[in-house]
DNA sequence: CAACATCTTGACACTTTCTTGACGCTTAAG
DNA sequence: CTTAAGCGTCAAGAAAGTGTCAAGATGTTG
């Protein structure tokens, strides 16, 4: 098994201390090809672009918080985010984990931990899932990275709630989403929310998207059941 | 289906020492489902049996070592196991992660953090529990993920009540249903419908669904005693 | 504190779906 | 042949679900 080179597996290293890339190069570089960033910006950036298989997150970063790093990216992929950080109070590791993290090391660590804990995480990962970024749909687009939403190239603003909606909608396009499956994603578990303030929200979300609101074409009302977001072919 | 209540879930500690199997039931008790062994083969014994969703290990068993009871585990379920255990090594841990644990906790830890964990974990298998469920019989495809009906390659659309009979006889295809079993599961156990609802509804269903309705080949009428789903086998 | 955007709730028109009753058809028994 | 029971279909009213507008509540920012 050892023998196999897993070079062709692509880790991104994020973290702002140079000397720290550094070391986590030198120690996974012979194994796993590495990319390196140094905020969080950028991180999203790279996670996006270059589909990396894991990433390796320090939650100190200088232009934004790590657990808010870790929400963006799993807005649209579910790969593997472990966490290293100097901070050792349970309150971090519990707000990081349900952040979206796979693990917390907590610095200092050992190289032959972290490796057997990256291991774990793509262990699981065998089946890559195609998850971009960019979603496309005929003329509606949505850009996770930018938080941007257009509609034939122009761009349309949604309210948080509005873009919570259509980002569930996404992650899960083709299937159908019934309204409690939707409340519970966009407002929080325990919310109790009836489905009339979500058939307001879906109602302004396609006001704003599509280009009939009286003849929806991307968010199709399934009735009795919930809503569904279509995807529309390219055409050739 | 998969809004399964928390406490369904089952966990499964594996601890020799009372005291933290007691402490551990008390902190999980309120949230899962526990079940509590002392030693090794008990272990691989009631995870054999009780299909736990998740599996707290103790490494320091009295009859075996903590890694081959994960082995064993191992060689036909990749239920998550988290491992406790005082120590604190790296070699222990990587043994511990490379024989199969998807996470290693060293004692003495937080409850919340552990909680963290277990959630970490059971958000995976939740995620990988994707199974595309699809029923085919000759020209009629039932798509319960998507919750699309299709008649030879087109759609149809099915009213709520129309795709919970369909449903219903999928589940229990090839059998017959009595009149009272389909309005009991369709309509809920204390809903006193006669018979002549459901015919009507099975006539709505058959116009949808069958090539010729005056002569239905999916739903059998069964009479005298209620419907049945015929299964048609694909032309070789 | 005021201005602003957003969230939430209520009211209402509209559409789809459910339910009920009437009626014709078939089958089996007398 | 007649009768009764069960089944399938149709159509109309009842019920439930859905979309939209607008006003109040809430929260945020300067």
């Amino acid at each position: 098994m050892s023998i196999v080179s897993n070079s062709l597996l692509k880790i991104l290293i994020v973290d702002d201390e140079r000397p720290i890339r550094r070391f986590l190069n030198a120690s996974l570089g012979s194994r796993y090809t590495i990319l390196e960033v140094a905020n969080g910006e950028e991180a999203i950036q790279s996670a996006a672009v270059s589909h990396p298989d894991l990433i390796i997150l320090d939650l100190g970063l200088p232009d934004m918080d790590g657990t808010d790093v870790i929400r963006r990216i799993r807005e649209w992929t579910d790969v593997p985010v472990i966490v290293i950080s100097v901070r050792n109070s349970e309150e971090d590791k519990v707000s990081a984990l349900d952040a979206g993290a796979d693990d917390y090391l907590t610095k200092p660590f050992g190289i032959s931990e972290l490796l057997a804990r990256i291991r774990v995480a793509l262990r699981r990962t065998n089946e890559l899932e195609a998850e971009y970024a960019i979603f496309q749909s005929d003329d509606l687009m949505v850009d996770f990275v930018k938080r941007e939403v257009c509609v034939n190239d122009s761009p349309v603003t949604l309210t948080p709630t509005e873009f919570s909606i259509l980002r569930t909608l996404v992650k899960h396009v083709g299937k159908v989403l019934t309204h409690q499956q939707l409340i519970k994603e966009v407002w929080g578990g325990n919310y109790q929310a009836d489905s009339h303030l979500l058939r307001v929200n879906v109602s302004n979300l396609r006001r704003k998207i599509e280009s009939d609101p009286n003849r929806p074409r991307h968010i199709i009302t399934e009735p009795g059941i919930g809503y569904r977001l279509k995807e529309i072919e390219a055409k050739l």
